[in-house]
DNA sequence: ACCTGAACACCGTTCAAGT
DNA sequence: ACCTGAACACCGTTCAAGT
């Protein structure tokens, strides 16, 4: 039986997905795939470029068109989608933030969310900014939410009912509070198009 | 000689700041400080204790008061005052995003933005997610930023005269950047004073 | 072309034992 | 109280050699 890329990748989103990040080692990996190490070295150059791999595929479903047809709607449908690729497997999130340090800058992605920037009607420079700042929240965010969850699910069997774990803790859902931020910037955006946009 | 909990802070930052994060190993900062590895943990439990010690140490100038009047200078100067920090250090930024995963809910900087938020007239709740929309924005434009300088810094003696390295390789000043995202922020924050608050 | 076997140069952490 | 010596259980990566 031949191991394929395509595996690799599949192997190491399983991995990702039952044991988290810091369990996705090159080691274990091969081991899963019933393989030596080194093994992994002809399909990928590092564990860098494997870690690349698994992010692209967690982000795939970006490509999609979106439905919306204003640019706030479909600002707010990407910043969703997105949201909702990092939080598909366990340390989605940390994994690709940590991946696309540099990498972000060729996303696709990015890109889209600053074509609809465009669309609103600021300039294509000030949108790219824009498309940043957008990104740096969702990332952000969903670091910060998704390790809360792996927090809660593993508390919640030693410390059942813990007064509140700080000034998040009453705030009820995790999606609203994700909504304020992303209304936050595309109130910022919307004052932009009202002043001198120049 | 006895080492103390400090000088292994100073350690720790000297390797940090002159070789990157990468190299900051419990048992290179134990060689560095002209002691055996397992010495390190009489002072800390682990690794991850220490490195949010060195990150406390980063983030120390955040507690100096303010002094802009305003809400919206006072923020600016928070910010502003954070990025300085996170750029003092080599890696200080993805070192501080890195270890302030979770820590970040009792991060002092946190709390005085939340603060400010709420002297602008938000909510209390509204304004804790205010301050963490900024510290995302913050910790991920800067560690951006710095993570950029740094592939510049290497680059420039193998790649001279390179066209241009993305689409924000035109853009003149990095502190300009950074201020385009902060005044979308503070520019949704005014508009929701506007609206009803409630 | 694709993988094994085996090594190289590291890690973080623990812990009896020394002083 | 503070540290050494030495080990344990791992890492990522390389590379001759096999098929």
């Amino acid at each position: 039986m031949q191991l394929h890329r395509d595996d690799v990748v599949d192997g190491a989103i399983a991995i990702l997905d039952q044991y988290g990040l810091a369990d996705l080692t090159m080691r274990r990996l091969a081991g899963a795939l019933r393989v030596q190490p080194g093994a992994l070295y002809w399909h990928f150059p590092n564990k860098q470029a494997l870690l690349g791999a698994v992010a692209d595929r967690i982000l795939a479903p970006m490509e999609r068109p979106v439905a919306a047809g204003d640019w706030s709607g479909a600002l707010t449908e990407l910043a969703h989608r997105l949201r909702d690729c990092l939080l598909t497997y366990r340390d989605g999130a940390e994994l690709v933030s940590a991946t696309y340090a540099s990498r972000l800058t060729t996303s696709t992605g990015r890109e889209r969310l600053a074509g609809t920037v465009v669309r609103a009607g600021i300039p294509r420079e000030q949108a790219e900014l824009a498309a940043y700042t957008l990104l740096y929240y969702v990332l952000g965010h969903t670091v910060d939410e998704q390790s809360r969850m792996q927090m809660d699910s593993a508390g919640a069997l030693t410390d059942p009912p813990a007064e509140s774990t700080g000034p998040l803790a009453e705030s009820p859902d995790p999606t609203a509070r994700f909504d304020f931020g992303l209304q936050l910037f595309t109130a910022g955006i919307r004052h932009r198009l009202g002043s001198d946009v120049r």
